[in-house]
RNA sequence: GUGGACGUAGCUCAGUGGUAGAGCCCCGGGUUGUGAUCCCGGCCGUCGUGGGUUCGAUCCCCAUCGUCCACCCCA
């Protein structure tokens, strides 16, 4: 198989028809939800310039270090598959003019690209559905984003999840910090694992977050993030607990939590469960006050987060609230050439009585059990059946599938989409 | 990138050193036009791929690809 042009690429998955309902109804909410917060979305490509990547997520983390989906295109010009959302959001709004001194509160959707080994809730193409607000710079931006987040696990219908806050101080505190926290790790080098002492170069912060029993007593014993915030940053994450609590939304501070992309600053968040085995991130982010300067732009402060879509969509499935599928309203069954004829033009009548409705044409004939069959597999409320019989004295037979009881009920083909739509607006709601 | 488990019909799985089965799905039938129950019949597989051992392998060995799980990292 390893020759098949049949073998879909690693990491890149297909999203089937028996799903497809879970991402939309997703995609509902999101949409109207963001729409409520004030949020407007935008669309930005999925390919960006390499040192874009580089410059905004970090050249030493692992996304950048190891991930991106890289390649040089006919020009020469060196090209990247974009590993998240914010760089792009943050060029375009750059590219476009759109700071000067102004505020945005943006969002977008798409697939996202890493080279990482695949297991269950991560993939090498996902997507994001990704929320920026650019130019606010108080506390009190973080927590109407961060509410904006548990309104949505609301309305999704989704309960496990829980989150997670800190505050990474500004740039420079955290540099200071970081130099620190690399000299306590350096005096202990040899009792550090192998993971920790390939992190004490690239990222120390993360050897905090070690999963590794035998590390947590010297972790325990390093110089701790909160102790080394700047008072300004202590000031902001304190306006943002109150607001938080104020909000009635619970949360728990976790010193540890640091963010893999060098650009956050201040605050950061992740909403963790417990229902998706080792990818427990399921919405993260956090503020970014030095990217848009660092990228060209006017100094303007900015927070944001990413939630992954198919980890969501994971937790609908758990929690089974959103649909799969959405099944056939009517299902129309006929049998004979001049029937199924008449048959397309009773369907087109009835969708134009009914427009909202899925009014499915039984195609590729069949006897009348396998269409029948069909027609109750199609979770159609009704089926219409229209037969030589029928076509000949002008009627069509409308028959519940739902309902044992109810016999069939004749009614003129002539004015059969009026009939469906009376049918329904008697039963539903 | 590291470690582990697994790859048999579209799906869920059983099976044996002598080239394969069940259930579901799909199609047809159970007196000539009415589904979801029941009964009967039919269709479907180069037993992931390539080598090796053997008279002979789906079953043993090796490699490879893929899937899953964990680490790493992250959404």
């Amino acid at each position: 198989m390893s020759a098949s042009i049949i073998q879909p690429v690693r990491g890149m998955n297909d999203v089937l028809p028996t799903e497809i309902g879970r991402w939309q109804f997703l995609e509902r909410v999101v949409r109207e939800l963001l729409h409520a917060y004030g949020y407007d979305e935008m669309r930005v490509p999925v390919v960006e310039q390499t040192d874009l990547f580089k410059r905004a997520i970090g050249e030493y983390t692992d996304v950048v270090e190891k991930e991106m989906y890289s390649f040089e295109d006919k020009g020469g010009e060196r090209l990247t598959l974009r590993p998240e959302a914010t760089a792009g959001i943050v060029r375009a709004t750059i590219s476009n003019g759109m700071l000067r001194g102004a505020r945005h509160k943006l969002w977008c959707v798409g697939p996202m690209f890493r080279h990482e080994k695949p297991q269950k809730g991560r993939f090498r193409q996902f997507h994001q559905v990704d929320v920026e607000a650019i130019g606010f710079a108080g506390p009190d931006i973080d927590a109407e984003l961060i509410a904006l987040t548990a309104q949505l696990w609301r309305r999704l219908g989704i309960s496990r999840v829980a989150l997670q806050i800190n505050s990474l101080g500004t740039a420079e505190a955290r540099r200071a910090y970081r130099a620190q926290l690399t000299d306590y790790f350096r005096a202990h080098h040899a009792a550090l694992d192998e993971d920790s002492q390939r992190r004490l170069e690239g990222n120390p912060l993360r050897i905090l977050d070690s999963k590794n029993p035998a590390m947590q007593s010297i972790i325990a014993h390093a110089p701790s993030l909160p102790d080394h915030l700047d008072a300004e940053s202590r000031e902001h994450f304190a306006a943002l607990r109150a607001a938080l609590d104020a909000l009635g939304i619970a949360y728990q501070v976790n010193p540890r939590l640091v963010r893999g992309l060098d650009y956050y600053s201040r605050t950061v968040f992740e909403w963790v469960t417990d229902a998706l085995g080792a990818q427990d991130a399921v919405c993260s982010g956090g503020r970014y006050d030095g990217l848009i300067a660092q990228l060209g732009g006017e100094p303007t402060p900015a927070i944001g987060f990413a939630m992954g879509v198919e980890r969501v969509v994971a937790l609908l499935e758990q929690t089974g609230t959103a649909p799969a599928t959405v099944g056939a309203d009517v299902y129309v069954v006929a049998q004979g050439d001049a029937a199924v004829r008449a048959a397309l033009v009773l369907a087109d009548r009835v969708r134009e009585a009914e427009p909202a409705r899925r009014v499915e044409l039984n195609l590729g004939g069949g006897n009348f059990k396998a269409q029948f069959r069909r027609a109750d597999r199609s979770g159609a409320a009704i089926a219409l059946v229209l037969g030589e019989d029928e076509l000949a004295r002008g009627v069509v037979q409308l028959k519940s599938l739902r309902d044992e009881s109810a016999a069939a009920i004749e009614i003129s083909l002539a004015t059969a989409g009026q009939a469906v739509a009376n049918w329904f607006k008697e039963r539903v709601r």
